[in-house]
DNA sequence: AGAACCACCTGGCAGC
DNA sequence: TGCTGCCAGGTGGTTC
């Protein structure tokens, strides 16, 4: 489900529900996960101090006095604050329990998802190597072009290789390359200087949309029933197979990579 | 080193 | 209605 908008969207609705509170514990009903969920989890969480909630890349890092939980959503994760008792459903498969008597409740269906702990989140083989952070400053053409020398790969699956962009999932990277006007299957090493430019603005640009959208569906997620707006955007290529370009009126098309499914228009993106 | 493919798991939907 | 097959927003591991 989420790509870097959406978690984005959660950690700064959980922050608010989350900082400067301590933990009572968990309490785990499956613990398979995409990797098994800490079977100590409960003792070690106990009495812990919430320090702050943050994102790197596609993970939640939630800093605790001692160590910290990594969260990952995988495709189908969602989080949610409950305030008042609820039975949980099939794929809840764990609570956090807040001193306040709130509730932090994981459901993933796929679980693909994690729920995990480290002594030092940063250094974590599953965040030490993640690479560069889209919406931070240093991000623009320049670097994206040094990234893609000698890059034989299609640029829409180097997009989405967090080891060396974080965040761009299948959606966002259709979105930014429709936006930058690239065919998606051009090799990465063929990308010019000025295109370079052109993609790393759109890509910034997408996600900076998205987050804002993703921020008005934000207050009943968080409070109840869960299930924020993902949905919500206009996408101009995503899912649109068939449909009219919104810019010249040609069909979009969509095509494999990687196994995954790519839209572009033929008009508009251009090798 | 880089690229291609597989695996993990469940739910929803189209087509028969 | 119910079955089958396919698709889905992620990403680490294996193989060549």
């Amino acid at each position: 489900m989420p790509e870097l908008p959406e978690v984005e969207t959660v950690m700064r609705g959980l922050r608010p529900h989350l900082q400067g509170r301590r933990l009572r514990g968990a309490v785990v009903r499956q613990a398979r996960l995409r990797w098994p969920v800490p079977p100590d989890l409960d003792a070690a969480l106990a009495g812990r101090l919430i320090r702050s909630v943050r994102r790197r890349g596609k993970y939640l890092v939630v800093d605790l006095d001692q160590g910290a939980l990594i969260l990952h959503l995988g495709m189908s994760g969602s989080l949610r604050i409950l305030t008042r008792p609820e039975p949980p459903g099939p794929h809840d498969h764990l609570d956090l329990l807040l001193d306040d008597g709130g509730r932090l409740s994981f459901r993933d269906p796929r679980r693909f998802g994690a729920v995990l702990l480290s002594p030092d989140p940063d250094r974590h083989p599953l965040l030490a190597h993640l690479g560069h952070e889209p919406l931070d400053d240093h991000f623009d053409g320049a670097l994206l072009h040094a990234l893609t020398r000698g890059r034989r790969v299609a640029i829409k699956q180097l997009l989405m290789d967090a080891h060396l962009v974080v965040g761009i999932g299948n959606i966002y990277a259709n979105e930014a390359l429709y936006r930058a006007g690239i065919d998606p299957r051009l090799a990465a090493g063929r990308l010019s200087r000025p295109r370079c430019a052109l993609l790393a603005e759109a890509i910034r640009d997408t996600l900076t949309r998205a987050i804002a959208a993703g921020g008005s569906t934000l207050r009943d997620f968080v409070d109840s029933r869960g299930e924020p707006g993902y949905f919500q955007q206009t996408y101009q290529v995503y899912g649109r197979a068939g449909l009219p370009c919104r810019a010249c009126g040609g069909l979009i098309r969509t095509f494999r990579q990687g196994g995954r499914s790519s839209f572009a228009c033929p008009t508009c993106q251009r090798r």
